[in-house]
DNA sequence: CTATGTGAATTTATTCACAGCA
DNA sequence: TGCTGTGAATAAATTCACATAG
């Protein structure tokens, strides 16, 4: 099994155990078990083995999976090792929130730059990050950094896509309710709040 | 087709074409072909046609859709034409945000009740709607409110939604960064933030 | 005796190719 | 001619069942 590609389903899921592992890794555990860790990120167990089953023999049968090893090698599959640094254009509401939401630590992000186009905002400093002027975004290739977060309106957010893209961005976490457009190497992941939101009241059973 | 079940794959997207009627419907357009709709919202137009399959004709050959008549059945599949009502629970920096977010009107939901258990927000009026006390949350079942969006910090996640399911909720968006236990007949969708930016840097090419 | 790892079976989803209607 | 609608073919993901290792 160790040559095959790892299917897109199993990458989705790789963040949830890494989650899951972390947790219990603080919780003191050393050990898991595949029945153990579905319990804990609501994955079966064989979905589990499965997927842990594309990158090579991590478990010791009879006793389950040592946590720090698993956790290292799901880190390395996700390229997350290196502390990916991140960009976030747009800082309203959202924006704000997304640069307080604590939970990126933990997967080893480094939200490096703010960027915003309201002049009251440039200059201020919202989580220790100083917001810059949205023109200068095209500093992004010099420092690095390739990864960006969109909190825009949905009327900016094309533009402020190709901006990133221009700047050398290469991923993309989309906040704006819209599709938007990119050359084949930069890849894109939308979340729209309302579109899952939607999809509720269709699994809910008549009240 | 008509009588087959309708795949939960189709169901994420119908959101998605959703939002994409609703646009095109803003800039004028009566019929739309699934090559247009195609462009508008980035999946195939084949996968188009196959999804509006399995629940109707709704296009005319050698013209495309009928934006209005595809709206409305698109948002009777969803259950989204009683306007639902959603409650949410912690009006922290994310909660607020989620409070101010405009694409929930267009998907025609009704955020009708926030919560909060710091008794300084409580009370206050954040975008039009009154905080109340998350101890009230037992009136959500009088209310008739079957949806809930979960914005409180991870420890509380669970306790939340315990007594969400309590008082009748069937429905729940998850923000919280943890997987909850609920009865079988309440669905959750998680929206983990960290989750999805994780998966960025495994689909960028190296640098 | 417990828990992994994995081929095989099954289910589900996508893609294709084209018949059929306006 | 243009675009829908859909069976059939292909591809992908999940589930099962069990051999195998500690």
């Amino acid at each position: 099994m160790k040559y095959h590609k790892i299917p897109d389903e199993t990458i989705r899921r790789l963040p949830i155990y890494l989650r899951g592992l972390l947790l219990s890794s603080e919780q003191g555990r050393q050990s898991i078990s595949s029945r153990n860790l579905a319990d804990f990120v609501g994955v079966n167990s064989w979905q589990i083995r499965k997927d842990f089953s594309y990158f090579g023999d991590f478990g010791t049968r009879g006793v389950g999976y040592n946590v720090e090893k698993l956790t290292k090698q799901i880190k390395k599959i996700l390229k997350l090792d290196a502390a990916p640094k991140v960009a976030l254009v747009g800082v309203g509401n959202l924006g704000s929130a997304v640069l307080a939401y604590p939970a990126f630590r933990i997967c080893g992000f480094d939200i490096a730059a703010a960027f915003d186009i309201n002049p009251k905002k440039i200059g201020k400093k919202i989580n220790n990050i100083v917001v810059e002027d949205a023109s200068k975004l095209r500093t992004l290739k010099k420092r690095r950094i390739n990864l960006a977060i969109i909190t825009v309106p949905r009327d900016a957010a094309q533009q402020t896509a190709d901006a990133l893209v221009k700047a050398g961005v290469r991923g993309i976490l989309n906040f704006s309710p819209c599709y938007i457009v990119v050359p084949k190497k930069v890849k894109v992941i939308t979340i729209d709040i309302a579109m899952d939101l939607a999809r509720l009241p269709y699994y809910m059973p008549a009240s």
